[in-house]
DNA sequence: AACATAGTATAAATAAATTAGTAGGATTAA
DNA sequence: TTAATCCTACTAATTTATTTATACTATGTT
């Protein structure tokens, strides 16, 4: 059995989506315009990707004059969210716990840095009010996604 | 340029990496007869997933009579760690602190699990010992995993 | 109307990822 | 010694991911 679809954001799709969500809606061509220079793009190499893209849900477009413009609709946090998620399945058993303790366990993390993650945290954990739904607490797969669409 | 050959772990390759974790050295027959119930695999398979393996480093082998024992020389919380770094860079600008609050401001979190996670973290920062290598601090990718093959 | 221009749609080419079939070599069994 | 068995090496088929060229369509210009 061939490799699935992968459900998260590829590297040519994360490059686009990170272009979206600093410039808000775009047309394709402005979106080929605004490529770095150095790693330019051909604008059908741009709209094919802008496409599954929209495919797989997380821009949508409209039509202006002749021109599509597509704007992110899953916005950079969610995205971040999904993708978290879909690594803790992937390596720390669906545990956030380990997770955090991976990451506060790095041996390349400095003292200073551990003291302001600490600190992050404190404050953090008090503003973070608890109101959170029922529905699919545990998934985080393509449903995670798409029920928080249908939440924006 | 088509997509470049992919530095961390895929699925297949997780898969039997997890294998090899929990029992260690094993022969690709061994490895086959493990598979569970419903995903098994042919043994070429296998052996060319492990041979990809080889190739990036997670695994080495010695010759026992005609076959070969694979076993894992990446240990799973290093390369849990080399997973993490790859994602916050692709999503996090490379800042821990960032994938941190994003962790714990998930909406599906509730409240006894991040008080869970308060107090894990609290217990965690002290036990860390502030002994970090001076050596490649920034990097991550695949550098990172190299780099971290020649300390074990 | 003829022509250039700008945009989308379709098709295709390349490489990676996943899975497996077949061939060949060595060891064991009859 | 011949046959069966077990293992690795090579080859291949399929799908996804990335990129682009070509064709088609509509708008605007001369």
């Amino acid at each position: 059995m061939p490799p699935r679809k992968s459900i998260t954001l590829t590297e040519a799709e994360l490059r686009l989506m990170k272009m979206l969500w600093v410039r808000g809606e775009s047309a394709v061509s402005e979106l080929v315009a605004a490529m770095p220079e150095g790693e330019a793009l051909a604008y059908t190499s741009v709209l094919t990707t802008v496409r599954i893209l929209e495919q797989k849900g997380y821009v949508r477009h409209r039509q202006e004059g002749r021109a599509f413009l597509y704007s992110p609709c899953v916005e950079e946090q969610e995205a971040s969210r999904s993708e978290v998620r879909h690594m803790m399945q992937r390596f720390f058993g669906n545990s956030r716990e380990r997770l955090l303790l991976s990451l506060l366990g790095d041996d390349e993390i400095d003292p200073e840095e551990l003291q302001r993650l600490k600190e992050a945290i404190a404050s953090a954990a008090d503003d973070l009010n608890p109101t959170h739904g029922d529905d699919a607490a545990v998934n985080g797969a393509p449903g995670g996604l798409a029920a928080r669409k249908v939440a924006l």
